[in-house]
This record gives C-alpha cells, structure tokens and sequence, in this order.
DNA sequence: CTTGCTGCAAAAGTTTTGCACACGT
DNA sequence: ACGTGTGCAAAACTTTTGCAGCAAG
C-alpha cells in the first residue's frame, strides 16, 4: 500500500510547484504520531484528493471514488478530509457558502481565487503580497496567524459573451 | 483607525457612518419597482439588520425578533435577506462554511475580516488597497468585477490566554 | 378585491454521528 | 488480539418550499 505517490498529473501542470512532498509518507506520519491508522481508504482518498489539482468539493471525491474500484462512503470522506486538514495537506476554502472547497496546501505559496459568479469556474492566483497584510491584520490585533482567504467574484468572459435571460435586476 | 474598537458584540450602534441612506425607504422603492409589498415583518427585519451594526448571521436575526415583540418566521427572514442582497441593503459574506454572513453593503467601504478560529469572533478592518488588487486581477483576466472578500484567520489573543490541551480541537 | 406575503412544517441539501463489524498495527 | 476505522443510515443543521389563510396596494 505503500507506493510513492504518483496520481495521474493533470496535463495542464502550468504551476505545479517544483517540490512536491511525499504526502503520502507525510500523511502516515502524521496519523501514527496521532495514534490513528493508515487505511486503504485513507490511502483512496489521499489519491483522489492529489488527482484533484486545484479546489474540489467533497462530495466530487466521493464521486471520484465512486467511479473508482474502491469505493468509499461519504461519511469517511468527510472524516478523513477532516485528519488530512490537520496534517496540514488540505485546506478548506470558503467560496459557496453551504458547500466546503477543499485544496491542496502543500507549496505553491498563498494563492486567492477568482471565481465568476456565473459559471462557478474558479481560477487560482498567486497572492503574495496578501500574507503579508493578512499577517500585519493579526500583529495589529494581537492574533496569532494562522491563515488568510481572498477570493474575487466577477463574470468571467464567456459568461459576458453568453448573458443568460436573467429576471429583472436594473439597478435605479 | 487608531483607537478604532473592536465591538465583535456591541450593545448598540455606537458607530453608525456619517451618512445613512433612508434604507427603509430605499427598500420600499425597490420593492415596488419589483411589484412587490413592504410588509409590516419586512420592515421588522429591515430594522433588525440595521440593529446589527456588524456582520450578523441569519439565525441572530431570527433570535433578534424572537425577542422584539414582533415576531417574524425564520422562513421570512431569509426570504426577505434575499430581497436585501438584491437590494443592494446587505451582501453576503463568506467567513464560516455551513453558516450564512450578511452584513450592511452601503458606505463605509470594502472591508475585510479577522475571524478567530477558536472563538469565531469576527472583527472588520478596512481593506481599501484589497479592492484595488481584485479589479487588477479582474482586468488582468477578462473578468467584469462583482466584489471580493478578504477573510484573515486568527487565534485571538483571549484564546491564547486559554490553551487547549494537545487534544484534537474540533473548532467547530 | 387582487395579488402577494406569512407561518408552519416538511423538504432539501450538506455534514456529522451511532452502531455493528472489519481492518491495520 | 486490540483498538480504531468503515459503512450504512439516521441525525443534525441551515436554508428552501408548498400550502392555507392573511394583509398590503
């Protein structure tokens, strides 16, 4: 079960970091130092979380899975995304409200989204610059850091081209 | 900003902005131009909101007119929270997953959050150079600008005060 | 009067949890 | 073998919706 950790790469790998962990290892590690156990659901759903490059939801695992041979249950998918935040693997963002999006937060450096109000596509940017405020933010106050989100809301070009036949809503 | 408080639960608006628009009459403009009736719960609410100077969540509001003598449906607080949003009176805000934010959408500027992962306290601070970044981004994209969010996460310093044990902290 | 609105409760949606059994260490 | 994890389904939780009566224009 232990194998290095190699998912089907995405063909559009513009920015996959230079270093990738071996987070496979890092994830093992993690759950002995816990005393919880490397199960091959676990193994299943670290995969598909790696197959998944950018921001996912967690019911899109549990389909991915699903399609998969192993097939793994809903209620295991949530309680090992919950482990695989704590071992810092994951991070949840907040870009719907009522629906969790998860992304990887091994590397890459702090990263904001943009995301078009209408066709839901969300587009990942770099965001240096932001930590740093997001940092200042917490000094100002008295907060110990632990981490920023940033996320634009536009329409992006398609949805400018495609203008769906909306209910009224003109402004005054 | 220099002695700014931070009132996360303050006992009355002490720091409304210099200039209100008249929302109860902006809203029951905005409702007959869409045929629709300003009700006596639709100002109830509409008072509420105001009530709450800060980001608020739709229960607190549901809580809020339980109390008052007027008591509205949580099923007509959220339509009418609707009616708000695309009144451009409040907006939403995405600060906890599973949990709704509104807050006041008029004056005072773009702001962000500092939200405390272990009290879930949300302070606001003003983000002016944030709004300037998401329209960049936008631009820089094709993306016509909608709005943007700026959400730091924190452990403020009451919480640093109470250390929890190595035990796993279920924030939520 | 006509039309939309409210309240209730049940539905819908996502996430969590209890329990009996299977699996990793 | 022990203790933990898993699956299933039901619970929990916030938000939405259908319906019968009520209120605003």
């Amino acid at each position: 079960m232990a194998s290095s950790p190699q998912p089907s790469v995405p063909p559009a790998a513009d920015a996959l970091p230079a270093f990738v962990p071996p987070l496979c290892a890092v994830f093992r590690r993690f759950l002995k130092r816990q005393g919880l156990k490397f199960t091959t659901e676990r193994a299943l759903i670290l995969d598909a979380v790696l197959a998944r490059e950018g921001v996912f939801e967690a019911d899109a695992l549990v389909q991915d899975l699903r399609h998969a041979d192993g097939r793994v249950s809903k209620a295991t998918v949530y309680r090992t995304l919950k482990h695989l935040i704590e071992a810092n693997i994951i991070q949840e963002e907040l870009i719907d409200p009522h629906r969790s999006h998860y992304r990887l937060a091994f590397g890459r450096g702090p990263v904001g989204h943009l995301a078009c109000v209408e066709t839901h596509e969300v587009v990942e940017l770099p965001a240096e610059d932001l930590e740093a405020i997001a940092r200042r933010w917490c000094a100002q106050k008295g907060y110990e850091f632990v981490s920023h989100r940033f996320v634009v809301y536009g329409v992006c070009p398609e949805a400018q081209e495609h203008p769906q036949a909306e209910a009224v809503d003109e402004g005054d």
